[in-house]
DNA sequence: TTAGGTGCAAATCTTTTGCAGAAAG
DNA sequence: CTTTCTGCAAAAGATTTGCACCTAA
């Protein structure tokens, strides 16, 4: 936790910004969510909580930020709202996620399956790939009355 | 082309929904740019020039309406728009986007590379999937100085 | 005839921006 | 100090909605 914060500091200090408080809650608000999707409101509402003076704006805009020093993934579940969540440090681009089209809820899944194909894109199509988002559509275990899968590992919420 | 028409006008009707002048422009519009992906606004720039009295908010809610029968996938590439495209009627969920991140071209590729995967998914993960959307983010062949790849098929523009 | 559609303008919602006043390094 | 930030309120876009008037089947 700590650490990463520390990390992140470096990150934003080697890029000639600053780690003033509403990054540092920002940050920390999304380590603590690392399992959800929050929207720049999500993130917003949880800021207020530990620091309340915090606008809107400078929230989107520290979002934006950490964007673009590739700390966070911005994406789009076609809501109509931008999501946001920390990329972890390791298994880039060996994620994907699984939208419920009942109730919404996106889980994360790490794979690298799409490493194969990945290759192939690249030689057949000639196009050089730097990132890649691939979102499965369907009803997920919760909706159809399943055990939760032991692949998606136990449930969120406590850890940090 | 009049026969695809025809066909949607079927599925229209089947679900109580009128083909008026105005929907029909639409859907010629979606027909004739099958290669593109097309914002709610260039829709209705194209719409206008067959229905010249037609208003904005009726091509949105046309395109709503389209997507919710599944004639049209709603997508979203990032940029702050939604961008719609025909669902070709045979190589559904074969279907992937290349994003270039210099000039934001967006080209389509047909592959049926996830079939095995989603088949992993299904049984790993417990998920009914029903649609997928994958997009590659990177650099295209153009961008990169390279000849159209074979794959891509002959330019579009002219068909139909 | 009548349920479903339409255009227009106003309303909503998300995200961005201008600016004058802070504050981190 | 000086450059980078911030909050606020206003602006900008995209999309949706209310409503009185049409029109496809």
């Amino acid at each position: 936790m700590e650490d990463r914060i520390e990390r992140i500091k470096q990150l934003l200090q080697n890029h000639n910004y600053k780690l003033t408080p509403q990054r540092e809650a920002t940050v920390r608000v999304l380590l603590e969510n690392e399992e959800d999707h929050l929207s720049a409101e999500d993130v917003f509402m949880l800021v207020k909580d530990k620091a309340p003076e915090t606008g809107l704006a400078t929230v989107y805009r520290t979002l934006e930020l950490l964007a673009e020093l590739q700390i966070v993934h911005k994406m789009n579940f076609g809501d109509g709202v931008a999501r946001y969540d920390l990329r972890s440090e390791n298994m880039e681009r060996h994620h994907h996620h699984l939208l419920c089209i009942q109730c919404g809820t996106v889980d994360e899944i790490m794979d690298n399956w799409l490493v194969a194909i990945e290759e192939r894109v690249e030689k057949e199509y000639k196009f050089q790939i730097t990132d890649h988002r691939l979102v499965f559509h369907g009803v997920c275990y919760r909706c159809s009355g399943k055990s939760r899968p032991d692949r998606l590992g136990v449930d969120p919420g406590l850890s940090n």
